[in-house]
DNA sequence: TTTAATACATTAGAGTCTTATGTATTAGAC
DNA sequence: GTCTAATACATAAGACTCTAATGTATTAAA
């Protein structure tokens, strides 16, 4: 399935979606539930995920919190209320994509 | 809505499915069977459409025949075979794409 | 007669992702 | 005990797709 296309403009708003549901998540883990709720379809690859989340940081979505587990370290991120508001914003948007989607192509995706 | 970023990837999808719903069509048509199925919201540019034309028939799924009308020319795409077997699997992609988008975000999209 | 719509097209640059590469720790298999 | 896979972070070059800008020309309508 080369649908990777379609993913282009989806990853951030998978990651708030993620945050917003758990709370709080390191990368390494954010890679491991999407695997999980994807059933193995979907896999984020590094380049992709380390740059986007940095973006979000620097943007103000999201705020950081370094935690060592023993010598390895882990960077925990969380929403910040901008974050927030932005991920409904972005749902919203997407729900929007998907039936304007649907209207274009004459079709009715069964869900 | 910047929704833009989504609509990556779609393009081409969205060229292929028109002309197999309708047979054959020109740019121009395009363009405005898109803004018409869409109310309005989802508008293609010149410079996304017609390298993607180009590119597809370059790739052997559409053929042109061009049509004078008056001085005006136009150039009518429609599908080659290889071009309609290509969208029903392009379809299928995106259909997946939403299904799992929707258990990714946790979300059932109303349509 | 001038503006908007029709109709084609190209190009520079932006944004997002893939692929490749790099470093280092820890758990488990043999 | 040692090697491999998994864990965990990160950057960089290049590909791909689109936007925005620009160009040419015809035709319909105000």
């Amino acid at each position: 399935m080369h649908s990777k296309e379609l993913l282009k403009g989806t990853l951030q708003m998978i990651i708030l979606k993620l945050l917003a549901d758990e709370g709080k998540m390191y990368g390494y883990e954010i890679t491991q539930k999407v695997k999980e709720l994807s059933d193995g379809q979907m896999v984020l690859t590094e380049g992709a995920l380390y740059p986007t989340l940095h973006k979000l940081e620097a943007e103000g979505l999201l705020i950081t919190e370094k935690v060592s587990m023993g010598k390895r370290i882990r960077k925990y991120y969380r929403l910040t209320e901008t974050g927030q508001s932005s991920v409904l914003k972005k749902v919203d948007e997407f729900t929007d994509f998907i039936s304007m989607m649907s209207r274009v192509l004459q079709i009715k995706p069964a869900l």
